[in-house]
RNA sequence: GGGCGGAUAGCUCAGUUGGAAGAGCGCUGCCCUUACAAGGCAGAGGUCACAGGUUCGAUCCCUGUUCCGCCUACCA
């Protein structure tokens, strides 16, 4: 097929998917531990399985694939390796509104059923991203695609769990942590978000027991946790109340009292009255505080955070507030509490006060404190290995600003939470005899609104757990054989963190990972550094005994136009696929990979997109352009014998090769594909074809044939450089250019030969260049239309240069589309010459017909003005004493011949001002 | 509250040892010149946020201020 023959645009759709289906059928992707070469080896970041690509996947992947195109075009042993994530608490939500909107739930349906209904829902939408995956181009191994439920890698987080127990790493505990009461589970720290909001401060006065006369007045956000209080806190040291540590308080709208402590830690004199109600049941500082002078944890509402009669009655509230309040959301208690301690007379007043609400990172409803047992990793132990790891670089953390980030976080590590309160995920490893606990385990039998009944088990704080790899058959403490499985399942971060390991065929030792691990490169967004990198750090040097990879690039967050983060709410989202539909991938993962700059957030425009588009277009002309020519006779000529234009584009396509293989180095995609850009655009297209092409249509004589051969050499290494970016195009183009090889995918990554430069070719064509610009400017000075051929004189100050330009002048000749003489006498006055000069190079050219003098005349006036003021800064400069002192001497040579230069523009400027005057009169 | 990053052309951003301010898009003018109008050529447009300091010289280094953004946090 002769590309002649095909679309003056380039049309992506039915390119794409025809080279992606050949790659993979070819096995391109695939990769294998017998491979020759270095091993390079990417693991993905795994999507959520029932997710589908956004903008963010598309270039965090697309920056993956450039990396993963390169290394392997290289000869690098090469794997990419992809899966996806079961996201627990996302998945499980979806699912439940599916069923929401059949009228079911799953509390319905029962555990086991609702887990195959998940199953059901990945097995019809898991395969939605993976395509749309491939639609990007992705050059994964497909064969290793690993998703984190798999059977391979449950046996991993299985193993983990028990080594990390038996160390005593893991461990269960009552505390109080983050709740979420919409999606009825427990939160790690970091799955809250937090969020400023304006509140209110209410300070309330507590009468001291027996002194009717005195109160304390305590200051706090949530007035409803008051009923909840087991203390009030002062400082030790504060005069003002240091008397009355040991006494105790009235408890407003209760019928108890509560003791004052002293508690250095818990209060701030400077803030509010200086007292402190506690509520250890609902507040982090408070539980603390209980902790230290042992002091009851009363909860007053339950896991939905409705407030509950009998812990109401437990916290002896009175009762017709108690009976008002019962059944209500945290929300709607407030006001009531609110209103009767103002009707009782304890409300001593309210201030606006501002303060962040911890919200759900799933669902945003706000999370609360809540009091229950859960499973903890002692973290402090793992969190010393992974600091060392970074501070000693053995990772490197690519952009390296992110490091103290990271080093912050892991310094002051908590342990995390990793049992979660779903049924979708790794079901937690631990077993409960029935018979020793029966004290702990409560079951109780509910029926739903439909009618349904479920047995609801909940395990209560000091049951015993048998942690195993599989269910244990007796007990050895009882001999007993009933067991209850924690019905837990561990947060999905920790099946993630193991990834780099668990994919690669761990706890059993693989030629994979003996080959792949430690991985090369990992590609993340910042905001999994914590929730994924620091755990994924932890738990492979635990189990790994090594890094799980040696850099971590991390890229920035991919924002609207207006650089708001994308979200479906606020309707402002790019989708990739319908990008990539319109544009062509090639465009998207060019846009992406040019906007990459460390260190700043992404603002995606389409315009961006619509401009790479174009570029693709560009290079697919320049191609259909080759191909005019290419079916002539070739030539291969050594470097040094081709013509100027050819040694010129073979010099400028290594310092291309150089740059470009430089940036990829040090993770530079932006510039890698700034560089790309600007030589295939404005250095091959703009000149070089335009330069070569009177060679090649002058036929088949020896110079035609050597440049065909070097346009269609450069053509190809090209190709083959652009390849990781916009991998379809340069495939399409590759297939029909003079090649070796069945792919461009597999060809060997253009390296640089500085045998090729030439710095002296570059040097003539940078004069070339501005004797160019300078006929054409004075051409449209002169609004001579472009097709217009004119005459000009072109010469040098400088006599090497003189002599330079009259090798150059049929390329002159051509690219200013004119006659041109190299004339020393242009130096001279002429009555019908305009004359135009530029750092020694002057150019005249003959006016003919109508022209518009008068603009001419403006636009070299304005000129001349803004020489002159920069004139005047250079010589005030060189004038300064201390800066001829003490600057170096080249700077100072260096502004003497650019003044001498523009001195000399200025006479040459003035003489033709002097000109266009004359010619104005006549 | 603490930490980090940003502020450069109308817009989005480069600018890495301090020594003549750059690109893309947009805009203006002229061109359908047989690869490409998704194009070509030539242009206009900037006190490099503000105020100090170091220096012969600062977009770049230091200090402070203002405005954005992010991360983090138990100040009730």
């Amino acid at each position: 097929m002769s590309i002649r023959q095909l679309e003056k645009t380039y049309d992506p759709k039915t390119v794409e998917s025809r080279w992606y289906r050949t790659w993979e059928a070819r096995g391109y992707f695939h990769a294998s531990p017998s491979n020759p070469g270095a091993p390079y080896c990417i693991v993905i970041p795994p999507p959520n399985v029932t997710g589908s690509l956004h903008v963010g996947h598309a270039l965090n992947h697309s920056l993956q694939d450039i990396l993963i195109r390169w290394r392997r075009m290289q000869g690098r042993n090469t794997l990419w390796l992809p899966g996806t994530d079961h996201a627990g608490i996302a998945t499980q939500n979806v699912v439940e509104k599916q069923l929401m909107a059949e009228g079911s739930s799953r509390e319905a349906l029962g555990r086991e059923r609702f887990i195959e209904r998940v199953w059901e829902w990945k097995a019809a939408s898991g395969n939605t991203i993976i395509n749309q995956q491939k639609e990007l181009g992705e050059s994964c191994d497909w064969d290793r695609l690993r998703f984190t439920m798999d059977e391979g890698l449950s046996k991993a987080v299985v193993e983990v769990f028990v080594r990390l127990h038996e160390e005593g790493l893991i461990y269960r505990g009552e505390r109080l942590i983050n709740w979420c009461p919409r999606c009825l589970t427990a939160l790690s720290d970091i799955e809250v978000e937090h969020e400023d909001v304006k509140g209110k401060l209410y300070s309330i006065s507590y009468p001291l027991e027996h002194d009717p006369n005195r109160a304390l007045t305590v200051a706090t956000t949530r007035p409803e946790t008051l009923l909840g209080d087991t203390a009030v806190a002062v400082h030790p040291e504060d005069p003002r109340y240091n008397d009355l540590i040991g006494r105790r308080v009235r408890l407003p709208l209760t019928r108890r009292t509560i003791p004052i402590v002293g508690d250095a830690l818990l209060v701030d004199r400077e803030f509010g009255t200086g007292a402190v109600k506690i509520t250890p049941a609902h507040d982090f500082n408070d539980f603390e505080a209980g902790e230290r002078h042992r002091l009851p944890r009363l909860a007053i509402f339950d896991h939905q955070a409705l407030l509950e009669m009998s812990k109401l009655k437990a916290a002896m509230v009175e009762e017709d507030l108690a009976s008002s309040l019962a059944g209500l959301p945290v929300g709607k208690a407030r006001p009531k509490i609110e209103q009767a301690l103002r009707d009782r007379g304890f409300l001593v007043k309210i201030e606006d006060h501002k303060m962040a609400i911890g919200k759900c990172y799933r669902c945003k409803t706000i999370v609360e404190p809540y009091l229950s047992p859960q499973w903890f990793v002692k973290t402090k132990p793992l969190a010393e290995p992974a600091i060392e790891a970074v501070t000693s670089g053995r990772i490197r953390i690519i952009p390296e600003g992110w490091v103290n980030n990271y080093l912050g976080w892991m310094r002051d590590i908590k342990d995390w939470c990793i049992s979660r309160q779903i049924w979708w995920g790794h079901q937690i490893p631990a077993w409960y005899c029935r018979s020793c606990n029966s004290r702990f385990i409560h079951e109780e039998s509910i029926t739903n609104a439909s009618g349904a009944s479920t047995t609801r088990t909940t395990l209560l704080h000091g049951a015993v757990p048998i942690v195993a790899r599989s269910a244990p058959t007796w007990c050895p403490v009882c001999g007993g054989t009933e067991f209850l499985r924690d019905p837990d399942v561990l947060d999905t971060w920790f099946s993630s963190g193991l990834w780099p390991f668990s994919t690669l065929g761990w706890p059993e030792q693989t030629p994979e990972l003996a080959t792949y691990y430690p991985t090369s490169t990992l590609v993340t967004g910042l905001d999994i550094l914590f929730f994924w990198v620091a755990r994924m750090i932890m738990l492979s040097l635990k189990f790994m005994g090594d890094v799980p990879f040696r850099d971590v690039y991390i890229h920035a967050l991919v924002r609207d136009a207006e650089g708001q983060k994308m979200s479906k709410s606020k309707g402002n989202v790019i989708d990739p696929l319908h990008v990539m539909e319109q544009y062509g991938t090639d465009a998207l993962r060019f846009t992406l990979a040019s906007m990459a700059s460390p260190g700043r957030d992404i603002k995606l425009a389409e315009e961006r997109i619509e401009g790479y588009r174009n570029f693709a277009n560009k290079i697919w002309n320049a191609a259909r352009f080759s191909h005019l020519y290419l079916d002539g006779p070739r030539e291969e000529r050594p470097v040094a014998e081709r013509s100027f234009p050819d040694r010129w584009i073979v010099s400028r396509l290594q310092e291309t090769i150089q740059r470009v293989n430089d940036e990829l180095e040090s993770y530079r995609f932006d510039r890698a594909a700034g560089t790309l850009y600007q030589f295939i655009w404005h250095e091959y297209c703009d000149w070089y074809l335009e330069l070569i092409k009177p060679a090649l249509q002058s036929g088949s004589d020896a110079t035609a044939s050597a440049t065909r051969q070097t346009l269609a050499e450069t053509l190809e290494v090209i190709m083959r450089l652009l390849h990781p970016f916009m991998p379809f195009l340069t495939e399409e183009i590759w297939q029909t250019l003079p090649h070796e090889g069945e792919s461009v995918m597999i060809q060997p990554y253009p390296a640089p030969d500085p045998l090729r430069r030439a710095p002296e070719i570059e040097q003539r064509f940078l004069l070339l260049e501005q004797a160019v610009g300078l006929v054409r400017t004075a051409r449209v000075l002169l609004n001579y239309p472009p097709a217009q051929p004119v005459w000009f004189s072109v010469a040098h100050d400088d006599a090497e240069r003189h002599k330079q330009l009259d090798d150059l002048r049929p390329h002159l000749a051509h690219l200013a589309r004119g006659t041109a003489d190299i004339d020393s006498s242009v130096m001279q006055p002429d009555g019908n010459r305009l004359r135009l000069v530029s750092e020694g190079l002057s150019v005249a050219i003959t006016v003919t017909g109508d022209v518009d003098l008068q603009k001419a005349l403006d636009r070299i006036v304005k000129q001349e003005e803004e020489q002159e003021k920069e004139m005047g800064r250079l010589q005030s400069k060189l004038a300064n004493q201390e800066f001829t002192a003490k600057a170096p001497a080249e700077v100072i040579a260096d502004h003497r011949q650019r003044l001498k230069s523009l001195q000399a523009d200025q006479l040459m400027l003035q003489n033709s001002e002097g000109q266009l005057r004359a010619m104005l009169k006549v």
